[in-house]
DNA sequence: TTGTAAGCGTTATCAT
DNA sequence: ATGATAACGCTTACAA
């Protein structure tokens, strides 16, 4: 910058606005900047500018796991909301283990990140002591918070329920079984509450015991089908609540020789990228990842600006995709 | 600090001191400071130690894509080992577009990241601009460069072929086909020398025309698998250089009724977790993430550190993990 | 062993 | 419209 200042025959400061070009300058004087910027490839520090106005432009992003569809969709559309507003994305992910998402978390304090988002918070995680001391905007997606106190972009979790035992329903299935999340997350209980509603409008029995709780992994999917069969014979159509885990029930019906849709109906959620390329290809509940990360960073950032009148929660629409695991039940299942 | 310092009755410079332990400080001055750090939460800016120091602890990594399963295992375990060193990662994605790829390399540079991993250079993109200017450390993973001068971390490719081939051949195939990458990328065509190496040696046809040029991607895979049938239907194994691929080939088998591996024998490459998910679970040769991440940043840290001894390429094992896809031909096919 | 002071590369305040 | 100067929060000679 000295040397650009130099070259230029002004001073650093003009330098400096001309670079920001927020304060006016002599046409004549900025070309003469702008040239020895371009002859000397200057490039402006950002440490420097971050330790001197106090913004680092980045964003801490915490995941429990990065190869995870779920995450990867997340990871990818909150990188490019933020490099679309001039910020880059910081991501850390923790495997379930609270002691390495603290260090990180505390890490990203230190390095004075601009805001910190959350996809799916740990449970036993005392994240908000960080949170509250170092005042740094933070946003939850994903996972409705039982710490209310938290802003979040969730998705309406009971309504996703609703869109899958409609689906299911007014394809005439009336014996029915679901694969649930952890249910200590709330987001897995509405979801399976807005799925018994539905259900119930058709008159079709979920029973307790055809509800099994998963952990949105692959190898659940499995146990639950084998669980949920096991009890109930009877039952032509499951929904799990993730892709994942419907990928591992169908996993379990294709090794025991039963056909889908024909033997059974499968719906899923999230519409990750694996549900089009299984066979059949995955009906499933869809979530507007886009959208979600679009609105944590743009929240995010109007938190920082101290913006007090935003919405402490924003609630998205699910939706439906329906492809080739689902249909009427057939006469002979 | 100015704070803990003042609490602790001593200079800044002693508060430095004990926090990066390296020079003596007095047993009791070092205990007053550190109940005073403790007592104010005191946590050291790192964008001011790093304008000092000249050293951001950033690593920056450049994939084209992060909701793609292999990038999204580099990305996993890279910021494992960068963590375990102390590092954070910046990660961008550039979907291809070279512009976008150029715009987050400035910005690394600006941002003083202490190294740049790349994961799959853009053809096209003329980095090598910013890099040689920047002077900053750059390593090359997964795909060997056209570009020698670049320091790299890959697979012995060639390997990864003939263990393909060693396997379908041992098993008894004799008409094989093939979905390659792009084969202006190297690392296909190494790889297709050595599946062919392999085959050779078992007297195994590879007709040129049951090679199908893919892009690494699940539609690619379908395609390949239709075209190599069309033209070939005496083919009774087939081996696909990504995963991705060849769950795209086993979507089509799938469609138009062939069993896999009755009917054909499947293979893959890289055993991303969706590998084991399908079904058939997939058999499919390896890559070393985990190593391959470990000495990537390993490298990065060395070329940083100045240690022009450190070697320019390092080239690791594939493996070969045996599932259901594979079996010796049926005679009926 | 500890303190003083300069400096890392910016921006912001205050003059001019 | 521009320049001089202090300050952001830290480290590091150098001195004591």
């Amino acid at each position: 910058m000295k040397d650009v200042a130099k070259l230029a025959n002004v001073s650093e400061s003009t330098v400096s606005r001309v670079i920001n070009s927020n304060i006016p300058v002599d046409a004549e004087t900025r070309r003469r900047v702008e040239t020895a910027v371009q002859k000397l490839d200057y490039k402006p520090n950002l440490m420097a500018k971050g330790l001197r106005i106090k913004r680092s432009h980045l964003i801490g992003l915490v995941v429990p796991e990065i190869v995870h569809h779920t995450f990867a969709s997340f990871i990818q559309y909150l990188e490019e909301a933020a490099v679309a507003r001039g910020y880059n994305l910081i991501v850390g992910n923790h495997r379930d283990d609270p002691s390495l998402e603290e260090s990180f978390i505390d890490m990203l304090v230190r390095r004075n990140v601009d805001g910190i988002i959350f996809s799916r918070v740990s449970d036993k995680s005392r994240i908000m002591k960080f949170i509250d001391k170092a005042r740094v905007p933070v946003v939850v997606i994903d996972r409705a918070a039982e710490h209310e106190e938290l802003a979040s972009v969730v998705l309406d979790n009971h309504r996703a329920g609703q869109i899958a035992g409609d689906h299911l329903g007014s394809l005439g299935h009336r014996a029915i079984g679901c694969v649930t999340g952890p249910l200590r997350i709330p987001l897995s209980r509405e979801r399976l509450a807005g799925f018994r509603d539905a259900l119930s409008r058709f008159g079709a029995s979920l029973p307790d015991d055809a509800v099994f709780e998963g952990d949105f992994k692959f190898e659940s999917g499995m146990r639950g089908a084998e669980a949920i069969l096991r009890g109930h014979p009877e039952i032509t159509a499951i929904w799990a609540q993730n892709d994942l885990m419907a990928v591992g029930v169908l996993k379990h019906l294709l090794e025991i020789g039963r056909e889908v849709p024909a033997g059974m109906s499968l719906v899923g959620m999230d519409d990750i990228t694996l549900a089009r390329m299984i066979t059949p290809a995955l009906t499933t509940v869809t979530q507007p990842f886009e959208q979600i990360c679009e609105k944590a960073v743009e929240m995010l950032l109007a938190m920082k600006e101290g913006d007090q009148s935003s919405p402490g929660r924003i609630i998205l629409e699910p939706g439906l995709v329906v492809r080739d695991s689902t249909s009427a039940p057939f006469p002979s299942a």
